[in-house]
RNA sequence: GCGACCGUAGUCUAAUGGAUAGAACACUGGACUCCGACUCCAGCAAUGCGGGUUCGAUUCCCGCCGGGCGCACCA
């Protein structure tokens, strides 16, 4: 279905044509005055002085060509030269009625020509527990992946695990110390590795940051580790095995914890990289563009217009070990092999930018993506709490992830118990409300964190996202839940809806709504082309808000007349499909009641 | 030091170069005999400073002030 914006910039355009004017001057947008009309059209002042005329002269010409036309009950012409409109009800429910028959897709048609997209988020690394700082990246690509879906495009999230670089030394050499009889640590062992990992998830989690410690205090230590990463790089048996051994416990707790949060299509790593890079490497030098410098290995990715100076891009240290951009390029080279992407969105902390800056330029000089493969860097700010600085716990520590949500969750659920008790009864069990609480609190978080543009840091703030008022992720739950429950009110006393039309609109409220209603596809859009998951929050507040004022505006089920009531039926379960449409692309779901 | 980014009501946040800068929280005042009042209605209140481009600037350009960020052998 077209988007309403551009049926009435057709038909404006037509008469800027009809009057001798360029029917580019007739787009359409939305008005920003919408006390005084519902969209408006600025070509008029635009064209002035090509047409050496007065813009307030064209405009009247305009109006006075669109007089009698029957999508509009409004067009007039304002000084200095606005062209005001507004839409006919009978036209804009007839526009609602398509939408509603296009089953799923409420009049949002899929993209013509779909790309394959993959989208690299998460990035958590192995034997490091997940903590706030991977919420965004997760939340955000996770929601951008859903909005590449639903537009018709194939959508590849991976969530490219850290499990390459020194941290993997450190936690060998913090183990061979620790159990220096294993086998691994033995170099002329020839015999089978045991199946059984010797460490445990919570010992990984401590091994790790206690070898982290060690490096930086000791130099020897550090060395150590460095020769570790350089030989399992290398690939030595007994350091490979321990690798498989950290990732498998690793992973499965990492998945445990992504449960309900994300899904990743890809679990790939940056060690599934390391098989590309000897050839990447050999290639980069034969064509010229590698050479060494301060006895690393770079590629330099100046560019004349660079207003500074952008250092080169490292893809060997001098030891001979890989790194940070090494694995991004050549999981590049298998990305390209296995699935040529047309496109590949990074959502990572927008500190990274410059890293990725070179990466890109680097993989194009060296021909590693094709010309036309676009890699795209979507930056996110910092979570900070309520002091404007990095969110921490109250002791001062980094927050565990599951910490965060297991505190949201049972904040949550002491609201929704509390009023059980205080106001209506709706007879929830403990269960369901359990139940429930995790859906809502996580609809809170990711509501709170995509309503914000994702490039700003934003202030996470458990009791404003908790609340059920204002612009957050409960309101939008109750006001879909409050849906379900009229609707289920209405049908449970025998009524149907079929054959009836919906009517255009009786009242100012209801007009409203089927106004925002009849955003959605242009919204989906935008979301998409602009990687703006917020868009898609503010378009739903914005209806759920419609919604809530038509509500109290008109009486529903004691409406008298039939089809109007019938009609005012309608609009809800269309309002209800697109919120839960919208929702849905967010990462979140309503619960039945709450 | 160099570079890029950000600066909007008390707080938090929105706005393809367009009219009177839009919401939310907080605050003030109203609305339940009724479909879920966790709702709704009304009010108060903001573009860091100074130039420029434009018929018209939160938006584009320049300078200043303020804030966090990044600048090759961590990831």
């Amino acid at each position: 279905m077209k988007k309403i914006l551009d049926l009435i910039s057709g038909e404006v355009a037509a008469a800027f044509a009809a009057c001798g004017y360029d029917a580019e001057y007739g787009k359409v947008t939305l008005s920003n005055r919408p006390d005084l009309c519902e969209y408006q059209c600025n070509g008029a002042m635009a064209a002035a002085k090509e047409y050496k005329t007065a813009p307030f002269m064209i405009a009247d010409r305009i109006v006075e060509k669109l007089s009698g036309n029957p999508m509009f009950s409004m067009a007039e012409s304002v000084k200095p030269g606005f062209i005001n409109l507004k839409l006919e009800g009978a036209y804009l429910a007839d526009y609602l009625e398509q939408m509603q028959a296009d089953t799923g897709r409420f009049g949002c048609e899929k993209v013509k020509e779909p790309k394959v997209i993959m989208i690299d988020y998460g990035g958590p690394n192995v034997a490091k527990p997940l903590h706030v700082g991977h919420l965004r990246s997760a939340i955000i690509g996770e929601s951008v992946k859903r909005i590449g879906r639903f537009m018709g495009h194939t959508m590849i999230g991976d969530v490219h695990l850290g499990d390459w670089g020194l941290q993997m030394g450190l936690i060998i050499t913090e183990l061979k110390l620790r159990q220096p009889e294993l086998p691994y640590f033995e170099e002329a062992y020839e015999g089978a590795y045991p199946e059984e990992p010797p460490f445990t998830i919570s010992e990984l989690e401590e091994i790790y940051p206690a070898a982290s410690a060690k490096s930086k205090e000791d130099e020897a230590y550090k060395e150590a580790a460095m020769q570790a990463t350089f030989e399992l790089q290398q690939g030595r048996k007994g350091y490979q095995a321990l690798l498989s051994h950290i990732l498998s416990v690793s992973v499965s707790d990492l998945k445990q914890n992504y449960e309900n949060l994300v899904s990743f299509d890809l679990w790939k790593g940056e060690s599934d990289a390391q098989p590309y890079i000897p050839e990447m490497v050999q290639k980069m030098k034969e064509e010229g563009f590698a050479y060494v410098s301060d006895g690393t290995l770079v590629v330099d990715v100046k560019e004349e217009t660079d207003t500074k100076e952008i250092p080169p891009c490292m893809i060997l240290k001098s030891d001979g070990a890989s790194l940070y951009s090494t694995t991004d390029l050549a999981t590049l080279v298998w990305r390209m092999q296995d699935y040529q992407p047309d496109e590949i969105i990074y959502v990572v902390d927008k500190r990274q930018e410059l890293h990725f800056i070179q990466v890109f330029r680097c993989a194009r000089k060296t021909g590693l993506v094709k010309p036309e493969t676009e890699l795209k860097f979507l930056g996110f700010g910092t979570m900070n709490g309520k002091d404007g600085k990095p969110f921490k716990t109250r002791e001062g520590g980094v927050m565990r992830l599951e910490h965060l949500i297991s505190g949201i969750n049972a904040e949550m659920y002491k609201k929704i118990t509390e009023n059980q008790n205080a106001k209506e009864n709706l007879g929830i069990s403990p269960e369901e409300a359990e139940e429930t609480a995790k859906t809502v609190a996580l609809a809170a978080i990711k509501y709170g964190d995509l309503s914000n543009q994702a490039g700003k840091d934003y202030i996470f703030d458990v009791d404003r996202f908790t609340s059920f008022e204002g612009n957050t992720g409960p309101y939008i739950l109750y006001t879909i839940v409050r849906i379900k429950s009229i609707l289920k009110k209405y049908y449970g006393m025998g009524n149907q809806i079929q054959e009836a039309p919906i009517l255009a609109a009786h009242s100012e409220s209801e007009k409203n709504l089927m106004l925002e209603l009849s955003k959605f596809n242009a919204t989906m859009e935008t979301a998409f082309e602009e990687t703006a998951p917020h868009k898609v929050c503010s378009y739903i507040y914005e209806l759920a808000n419609a919604f809530n004022s038509f509500y109290h505006a008109n009486k529903i089920m004691a409406e008298e007349d039939e089809n109007v009531r019938k009609s005012y039926i309608r609009l809800l379960e269309l309002t209800k499909s697109i919120l839960e449409t919208c929702i849905d692309v967010l990462g979140f779901s309503a619960p039945e009641r709450m």
